[in-house]
RNA sequence: GGGUGACUAGCUCAAUUGGUUAGAGCGCUUCCCUUACAAGGAAGAGGUUAGGGGUUCGAGUCCCUUGUCACCCA
């Protein structure tokens, strides 16, 4: 083996032969329970970022956990077409040649985005190929594949039959830089610093109502004044008319009890038709709705003399007018709540526009109950309260995008009759009239539609086909919380209604990577580390197994370059303690299976450790809590196979005796295999790449069997004999360091080995390497203790360090002393405890013997404390 | 306004769902290049688990309350 894993060549190397052997394929399993996921498609357009980071490295755990366990594992890739963000980046490539879509037309531009597409579009793909993800590339799709479109086809034409699909004038979100509507969940509110505009709306028979507006441009749109019915100040008001200003359009002053009496000056202007709040008022009391802006955001003729202007020109043209008129009151500067583009970043605008939309309360109903009754659940689970919460307050979902790139609408408008008519296959004819007059209509799909059929898309729905009846439903979703609406709701939704059954059994959510210290990372703040660096300089093991034991499911987790670090430093570790195990093999072929009679202490107290282990990662990979599982695993490895076990077996190694080093080589290729194969999930490169130098009996890693605990070497007296050993061997090492004893001086320690003469004797040599002494004399049984000498006492054994020029009686009697509190507040407790009534009658019978035991030793480490306290004293 | 979380060592996070003296990493102090590993080893300092109250034999963990922060939906 190499003195150090050599990342860079071997990542690729590895991959390629997993790949090229078709282990990433469940048909390596033909006949096994398949076990599926698919992937959370990334946008074809994107870089990869710590999100994608993050969902490979669990995926890709899970994914290869189950394969190990003999399922047929399948992970379905894919990307997603990217509407928006994708005719962008293509605009922006037309824009820079001096063109643009429109000059074009549609057809050649959607001739240019598949070209870009073919060129641009597998760079994801091949970033996930890095991180390690092992998906069955020949099974991967994209959002506009036919497959995919008819699919997309047959959904959209279903609920249209099923009255479903609806298309009619409504209230908006327009993003008046993309030119298209944008649904509720693309649309970001944050607040921003404003003014609020206060002015008198003149009354038709003459006097004013003082009214407050973030928006002065709207008042052109309104169609009436609001004031509280309750309130004393206006009530007298209501059923009066007012004049719009400028206009001179007659609106009525009505009383709604939304108005807020406390804000502004407690009388609202009602623009219907350019704020949600207020269209909903606008319904209430049969408003007009008044359309005042043009879709690029300037204003229409019903703005009058504005006609023509940009939104914010106006509202300054506007203003200056009405302050010319003597109508305005003040302005101040106010913080309000403004929505922005997700994509664009421009204020979006509510506009009244003819949209498509569906219905969503019968899917929603479907999708609430499939959680409810626990056929789907979402870990962890308190995201199912925020899912909960969320579909039983659903709004219809606008479903159309004045986008070229996309699905289009598969419905055409007759020129004669005016009707609609949907369709499977493109028709010729109107449905209704039989007219060749049709145009199809010009919109397309919003691409969550699409993304929304995913799980049941990519396997040939609508075909029946053998992937279909096979590999669905999948059985895990893992994605952000981020995108819970935006995608699992509506999987969930569109799964149950169009293939009756849920898409996934189980949903698992991550968090968000965040920055070192909490802050959301964006190129401005210049906090952004990006995956691909650090897997050029730590290895994406090192980036998987950070993220993968970084947080807490559901839990946004702190990315920092020292955890990323100290993960590569991890791998090291691995890769030298097998470098060590491996250099001493030597041809010596081990057993698979340590033989449980020849084992000494320290091999009963690493298998029973290991056994421990397997059962633990076990129990917490069945509740996805693979953060804690990852970090045992690591602590096993370093705290005690490498820090003990391996320091230990060099006496055996190096001791002469071929029984004594061919028992420590089974013992520790046995736990190095195992260990390989818990953590290849989390760290698959180097973890394999080890596998291929061990005597592991051919076969690669990512096909082992998924190990289970060995109950057999569970061993809870050798845990405990072993435990007194490392609590001695501290206490040597302690004495050592604070008394200053060089680490070449050689020293003799002396113990008396209380009840533990035969477990001492035995283990002498290991006890002297262990803490660098060069001779272990166990004292005759009532022998004197020597007198200038370092104490270290655990439970009845005691251990002396005879260092006469070193050893300061004062100091010792004080390091005594201090040892002796200890003990006493120690027993204290336990004693309470144990003469507690309650106590010893109500709780579990292991713990009060856990107490007892502890009890008797830490009796015995006082009774020994005091007697040579007492000798010292003299 | 409605909802969901978080608050533990200087910093970033754990803690097997109520059970040993609350653990790691980074940082800090002291020592060591001992032939697997300085990307390492040994030892150490550092905590009233945000404040208050309650339930319990026992609370970081469950309940109530106050405070601060974050996110989601209006």
């Amino acid at each position: 083996m190499p003195k150090t894993f050599d990342y860079t060549a071997e990542e690729p190397r590895l991959y390629h032969w997993w790949e090229a052997h078709g282990w990433f394929k469940p048909e390596v399993h033909p006949d096994a329970e398949p076990f599926v996921i698919s992937i959370p498609p990334p946008n074809v357009t994107g870089a990869l970022h710590n999100g994608h980071a993050m969902f490979v490295s669990l995926e890709d755990l899970m994914i290869r956990y189950e394969r190990m366990r003999g399922r047929a594992a399948l992970w379905v890739p894919g990307t997603d077409h990217a509407g928006i963000a994708t005719q962008l980046q293509v605009e922006n490539m037309l824009l820079r040649e001096g063109t643009s879509r429109q000059a074009i037309g549609r057809e050649a531009f959607l001739e240019r985005t598949w070209e870009w597409k073919r060129t641009y579009g597998g760079r994801i793909v091949e970033q996930l190929r890095r991180l390690g993800a092992s998906c069955d590339w020949d099974r991967e799709r994209f959002t506009l594949d036919e497959g995919l479109s008819r699919a997309v086809r047959e959904a959209f034409v279903t609920l249209w039959e099923q009255g479903l699909i609806y298309r009619g004038p409504r209230l908006i979100n327009w993003s008046p830089g993309l030119q298209t509507a944008v649904s509720d969940l693309e649309v970001e509110r944050s607040e921003e610093q404003g003014q609020l505009y206060y002015f008198n709306y003149p009354l038709e028979n003459g006097g004013a109502i003082p009214v407050a507006t973030t928006r002065p441009e709207t008042i052109l749109g309104d169609t009436a004044v609001a004031v509280h019915p309750e309130d004393e100040r206006y009530q007298h008001l209501i059923g009066q008319f007012c004049r719009v200003p400028m206009l001179d359009r007659r609106i009525p002053v009505i009383g709604d009890a939304y108005v807020d009496r406390a804000f502004g000056t407690g009388a609202l202007k009602i623009t219907p038709g350019h704020d949600p709040n207020d269209y909903e008022i606008g319904q209430r009391h049969n408003l007009p709705v008044i359309n005042i802006m043009n879709q690029d955001a300037t204003l229409n003729a019903e703005a009058g003399p504005y006609a023509g202007m940009e939104r914010f020109a106006a509202r300054k043209a506007l203003w200056a007018d009405m302050e010319k008129a003597g109508m305005t009151i003040r302005t101040e500067p106010h913080t309000h709540v403004v929505p922005r583009s997700q994509r664009g970043g421009e204020i979006v605008e509510p506009l009244i526009s003819t949209q498509w939309f569906v219905t969503i309360q019968p899917l929603a109903a479907k999708a609430v109950a499939a959680v409810r009754a626990g056929r789907i659940t979402i870990v962890p689970d308190h995201f199912e309260k925020v899912y909960f919460n969320w579909m039983e307050n659903i709004e219809d979902w606008c479903i159309s995008r004045q986008l070229w790139w996309g699905h289009r609408i598969p419905a055409w408008h007759c020129a004669d009759c005016g009707q609609i008519t949907v369709a499977r296959e493109d028709p010729a004819r109107c449905a209704h009239c039989a007219s060749d007059r049709i145009t199809q209509d010009p919109d397309v799909l919003d691409t969550w539609f699409s993304s929304g059929l995913w799980p049941f898309s990519t396997l040939g729905w609508p075909e029946n086909t053998p992937d279909l009846q096979r590999y669905y439903p999948t059985d895990v979703m893992e994605t952000g919380y981020d995108i819970l609406f935006f995608w699992v709701a509506r999987m969930i939704m569109m799964g149950l209604w169009f293939t009756d059954q849920g898409p996934f059994h189980t949903v698992y959510l991550h968090g968000l990577v965040r920055d070192e210290h909490g802050q959301k990372m964006s190129k401005t703040k210049g906090n952004v580390l990006d995956p691909l660096e650090i897997v050029d300089k730590f290895g994406t093991d090192s980036l998987r197994f950070t993220l993968l034991t970084g947080s807490t499911p559901g839990a946004d987790m702190n990315l920092s370059a020292s955890r990323i670090e100290y993960s590569r430093n991890f791998g090291n570790k691995l890769w030298q303690m097998s470098r060590f195990v491996w250099s001493n093999l030597e041809g010596y072929t081990p057993r698979p299976q340590p033989e449980p009679e020849t084992l000494t202490l320290p091999d009963r107290w690493i298998l029973s450790r290991l056994a421990a282990l397997v059962g633990n990662v076990q129990r917490l990979f069945d509740t996805y809590q693979y953060a804690e599982a990852g970090r045992q695993i690591l602590d096993f490895l370093w705290s005690e196979f490498a820090d003990w076990y391996v320091e230990i077996s060099k006496n055996a190694l190096y001791g002469g005796q071929a029984a004594d080093r061919e028992r420590a080589l089974d013992v520790l290729t046995y736990v190095l295999n195992i260990s390989l194969r818990l953590l290849h999930p989390y760290m698959p490169y180097i973890t394999e790449a080890i596998w291929g130098y061990l005597p592991t009996g051919g076969g690669p890693l990512i096909l082992a069997r998924w190990p289970e605990a060995d109950l057999r070497y569970l061993d809870s007296r050798a845990e405990a004999d072993f435990a007194v050993l490392i609590d001695l061997v501290r206490g040597i090492r302690n004495a050592r360091a604070e008394y200053g004893v060089e680490p070449s001086r050689e020293i003799t320690a002396l113990i008396d080995p209380g009840a533990q003469r035969v477990l001492i004797d035995t283990h002498r040599d290991m006890f002297a390497r262990l803490c660098n002494v060069r001779q272990v004399e166990l004292l005759a049984p009532g022998a004197a203790a020597p007198d200038k000498a370092a104490t270290i006492v655990s439970a009845d054994v005691t251990a002396y360090l005879p260092l006469a020029d070193l050893v300061d009686l004062d100091a010792e009697r004080a390091r005594l002393t201090a040892e002796l509190e200890s003990l006493n507040a120690q027993i204290q407790r336990t004693e309470g405890l144990l003469h507690n009534e309650n106590f010893v009658s109500r709780a579990k019978s292991e713990v009060v013997q856990r107490e007892r035991d502890k009890l008797t030793a830490l009796a015995a480490s006082r009774q020994t404390v005091e007697e040579r306290l007492a000798a010292l004293a003299r």
